[in-house]
RNA sequence: GCGGGUGUAGCUCAGUGGUAGAGCAGCGGUUUGUGGUUCCGCUGGCCGCGGGUUCAAUCCCCGUCACUCGCCCCA
């Protein structure tokens, strides 16, 4: 018996970076006043084909679909931002010109092959500013993000940005690109061949030699701004300038998904190898319209929460885990055993103490060593002596110094 | 979905066509009520799984599964 190909245990020993990480989303969306939307990890099939895009890899062979019980077709989510806009829109969270601040952290899954940074079931975590158009709206997003990854003390990464101005233009500079490619046909590579007629952004992003040469001198996106989407981007890096937020604007940067325009923009990290995005987001300004909802501008962004792990473990920026505070140790008589868990369920209860007990009948030599091992700093010891004098002995593992405490004392002396 | 690598004790890894070792970890002991250092001992492995070749396979061949690197894709 195993897991299923691409899914995890997170096991006791590795929890303490999930629970850093999840501590630093609290953090970091309260001080942006984000609040968190808990979505089903189930939608009907429609909602991500809708949104995503029937041509993209993710909707094309990448989802868990099945049908159920009932013969409705049900998706395990790939990604958030479809499901928010459709909560969004069924709960009306931008009702009457207001904005909605949400984040979510949870797990998503594609069908793909597995590799670093790559599983079947993974986790994200996201942000999304539903309802707002202007600049203001994207830096806050890209801030947020920033700040986000400055509290995990995540160092090497990069912030790439661009712009994919809005729908009619991308329509024309799609068949710019479509017209180039097409000329230079033959030096394409063969997923980029492929993939000319249906999503020929792509072929800027691909990593083959010879592709990379060809998007070198194909058209420009920046030429065919309009006034409006140009002065959007501008804002946009004069504010991540005035923030100090170092970026690289990256013409060929697009993002796999459809429903992208305007600012997009993607977080990578050389620590993690091929799969180098430690996140990336985008302006989503026509989504909701394509739910039937009404005309809500947004943004959002989503981290891979294992790609912030894996870039947190490379330079070991995961602070410690605590250590439970104090070992009880009674040995040979059972009324010493007995006096050490009413003692530990005292200090637990009354006193708010972590405490660690044998379960094992063991010796007090092996208690000791367990005690050590775990880093407790404080050792209570309750032999059948101290049992007969109503006392205990408290050790102090750092200092080795020890005193002898009637046990009424106790609560006293640990507060 | 495509190409390469790997798969031996809890962990990191050696190894040989004749059914296996090390280090670390774990447990116990070092004269009997006290941890971290020594020293000693012990536990622990269908050598990923299935099939084939062979008198004999952990080692060779095929398949399969998983992980891993890259492509693809993306978080």
């Amino acid at each position: 018996m195993q897991s299923i190909r691409g899914t995890k245990d997170i096991l006791p020993g590795e929890i303490h970076g999930w629970h850093t990480v999840e501590d630093r989303i609290r953090h970091i969306t309260s001080l942006y006043g984000y609040r968190e939307l808990r979505n089903p990890i189930m939608e009907y099939t429609d909602v991500f084909k809708r949104a995503v895009g029937e041509d993209t890899d993710i909707v094309g062979k990448e989802m868990y679909s099945f049908p159920d019980r009932g013969g409705d077709s049900i998706t395990l989510r790939p990604e958030a931002t479809a499901a928010v806009v459709r909560s969004a829109i069924q709960h009306n969270l931008t009702a009457q010109q207001q904005i909605a601040r949400v984040y979510y952290a949870g797990p998503f899954f594609r069908y793909e092959r597995p590799q670093k940074g790559r599983q079947r079931q993974f986790h994200q975590f996201g942000c999304e500013l539903l309802g707002a158009s202007g600049p203001e709206a994207d830096i806050e997003i890209l801030a947020l993000a920033h700040d986000f990854l400055e509290s995990l003390g995540i160092k090497s990464r990069e912030l790439h940005i661009n712009t994919l101005a809005t729908p009619e233009i991308r329509q024309q500079f799609k068949q710019e690109l479509i017209s180039y490619f097409s000329s230079h046909l033959s030096e394409l590579s063969e997923d980029s061949q492929s993939r000319l007629q249906s999503n020929p952004l792509r072929i800027l992003d691909s990593k083959n030699p010879g592709d990379k040469a060809l998007s070198a001198n194909a058209p420009k996106m920046q030429d065919m701004l309009d006034a409006e989407s140009k002065d959007h981007f501008e804002k946009v890096l004069s504010l991540l300038n005035a923030l100090s937020i170092p970026y690289t604007v990256n013409p060929l940067l697009v993002r796999g998904l459809d429903y992208y325009s305007h600012t997009v923009f993607e977080f990578t990290s050389t620590a993690l190898g091929a799969q180098d995005a430690l996140g990336g987001g985008g302006r989503y300004d026509h989504l909701f319209e394509h739910f039937g909802g009404k005309h809500t501008p947004s943004i959002g962004f989503a981290f891979g929460m294992e790609r912030l792990l894996l870039a947190m473990n490379a330079q070991e920026s995961i602070p410690e885990a605590s250590n439970p505070e104090m070992y009880v140790i009674g040995f040979e008589s059972d009324e010493s055993r007995k006096a050490v868990i009413s003692c530990a369920h005292a200090l637990r209860i009354r006193s708010g103490k972590q405490v660690i007990v044998d379960v094992q009948n063991r010796s007090l030599k092996a208690q000791m060593k367990e005690a050590d091992k775990l880093g407790i700093g404080h050792v209570i010891i309750i032999g059948p002596d101290e049992v007969l004098n109503n006392n205990c002995i408290v050790k102090d593992l750092s200092s080795g110094m020890q005193y002898t405490k009637s046990i009424d004392e106790l609560d006293a002396f640990f507060g």
